[in-house]
Parts: C-alpha cells; sequence; structure tokens
DNA sequence: CCTCTTTTTTAGAATCATTCTAATATAATA
DNA sequence: TATTATATTAGAATGATTCTAAAAAAGAGG
C-alpha cells in the first residue's frame, strides 16, 4: 500500500499520520489472519507494544479496524474495509470471515427497541465442524 | 424459583446441583442487571469468587447463560431463557436487551458460508444516545 | 443412610493481557 | 525552523481471570 493513501486514510480521519501507524495500518490491510496486538509486535519489532496497543485504539474508534472477541482471553484485530461478520470455530479457535448477508433490517431493528442511533455492531457466531460432532 | 426446578435444570444439562450452583442460577434468573463475576460475588458473599467464575463457566457451557462483552474491560453475565440480543449505550455502557428479529436467516447465511453447525452466537450493537451526539 | 469415588468448593497465589507513567521524540503548522 | 500538541517508548502497575492443592459435598450403589 502507498504511504500517501495510508497517510490520507489517517488524516482524514483526524490521526496524525506518523510512521507506526502507516506500518500497524498497513499491516492490518495486507493480513487476513485476525492478529492480537501480540502477533502484531513480534512481527514489526521495531514498534513498542504499547504502541501498538495504542495505534489499535485509535484505528478502532476510527472504524478502520473492528476487534473480535474470539473468547481465547485475547482480543483479534481486524480491518474493516468491507463491512463483514465472524464466524468463530469453537474447537480451533480459527476466525472466518463472511459477508454474505444484510445487516440492514437488524441494525433497524434495535435503533427501533432501544432509541439509540446505531453506531457499530459485533455480529460472531459460533460454530463446530460436522466431523467434530458427537 | 423452587430448589427442584433448578435442580432439574442443572441435572438436565449434566451438571451436578450444588447449592452455589442453585443460587447463582436463581440470581440469575432474577436479575436483568447483566451482572459480572465480581457483582454477583458481592451479593451473595457466602460463594467464594473462584466459585462464581467455575459456576459461571459451566452455565455459559451449557447454553444456559451468555457472555456479553460490553467493552468496558470486564465480562458481563446474562440468564438465556429467551433468545435475545444486546444493545450497548457507548457512552455508558448500559446493556439493553431486544429479542425483536429473527436471527435464522443469519444462522443459515453463517453455514452456508463457513460449513459450520452454528451452535451459539452473540450480536451486539452499539449505539449512541441522539441527544448526546454531537 | 453408609461407604466410595468423583466432582466441586475454596482461599490465596499466580498469570498475563492490557493500561499507565513520565520522559523523549515527532508531526503539523505557521 | 520554532512552537506546541500529540505520539512513542520501556518498564512498572493493574486487575480480571485462572490456577493450585487441600477440604467438602454430590451422586451412585449397596
Amino acid at each position: 500500500m502507498p504511504d500517501q493513501k495510508l497517510r490520507n486514510m489517517l488524516q482524514k480521519r483526524g490521526l496524525k499520520a506518523t510512521s507506526q501507524r502507516m506500518i500497524i495500518l498497513d499491516y492490518l490491510m495486507s493480513h487476513k489472519t485476525h492478529p492480537t496486538a501480540e502477533m502484531i509486535h513480534a512481527d514489526l519489532q521495531t514498534i513498542s507494544l504499547a504502541t501498538v496497543y495504542n495505534t489499535l485504539e485509535k484505528l478502532v474508534d476510527s472504524g478502520l479496524v473492528v476487534v473480535i472477541d474470539s473468547h481465547d482471553d485475547k482480543r483479534h484485530f481486524d480491518y474493516y474495509g468491507e463491512p463483514h461478520y465472524h464466524i468463530i470455530n469453537q474447537k480451533t479457535h480459527e476466525i472466518i470471515d463472511a459477508n454474505n448477508f444484510d445487516v440492514q433490517p437488524l441494525l433497524d431493528a434495535a435503533r427501533k427497541a432501544s432509541g439509540l442511533n446505531i453506531s457499530g455492531y459485533h455480529i460472531e457466531l459460533y460454530g463446530v465442524d460436522p466431523k467434530d460432532a458427537k
């Protein structure tokens, strides 16, 4: 991903375009591995763990990145270029991306039920491989 | 909730009906507060915190209870008598129950996308009160 | 209602992902 | 290029959750 594009993505959202932020954003955009902060830090050794956490928080707040709670006690992160949701294998904790459904009816129902403006969502489904089922 | 009913709910799911489990299950069924383990422990002072955690894990595994990740860094728990989902106020962290929508199309789409048997789900929506919006 | 065996409970210690601190460095702007 | 606000960093601190190992209770079968 070219530098200038990363810079624009950050600045458009009111974030200073530091080299660490560009590197982390580029990393997330080019990896479909749903990494944890620790995994990002391990791969990008020149960036401190604190900065990885700080940057992820900013990227999540800006909407560029989402958190996935995979129930293995660590937060996973995913670049959110296209709206999608996650299906988590309960045995292996593998995280699968899916995007073939329309969330709008759900958002409308939520708005009606709560009176809140819906600003985001997490949809996570848990599944077991049929060949693992007892 | 009568003792015998709580006992049956646990035993039907292969869990020994200890007094601690019955008390915690009864607590969750009668409170709509989405408590944390610490809150439950504070209210039920005779039950150790370790047992509260152990019991919640069993109840979640059995499907009687669900975990809510409200992004305040503590897990909240909710008795899952009727399928429903949660809307979380991003400012106050208040958790609102909602049940007025049909998740089946979503589960079918997830099964098709992943090839997994869908065994559970978390649907959490985040919203802001219109009067808090800038 | 007595074993017996397995599972559960418990207090306290341990873990470890995440957050905080406060000193240094860098980005944005004029 | 100076200024000022914001970001980065290493290391310490936090705190929710998990672990440990010993004592207690549940459930099954006589």
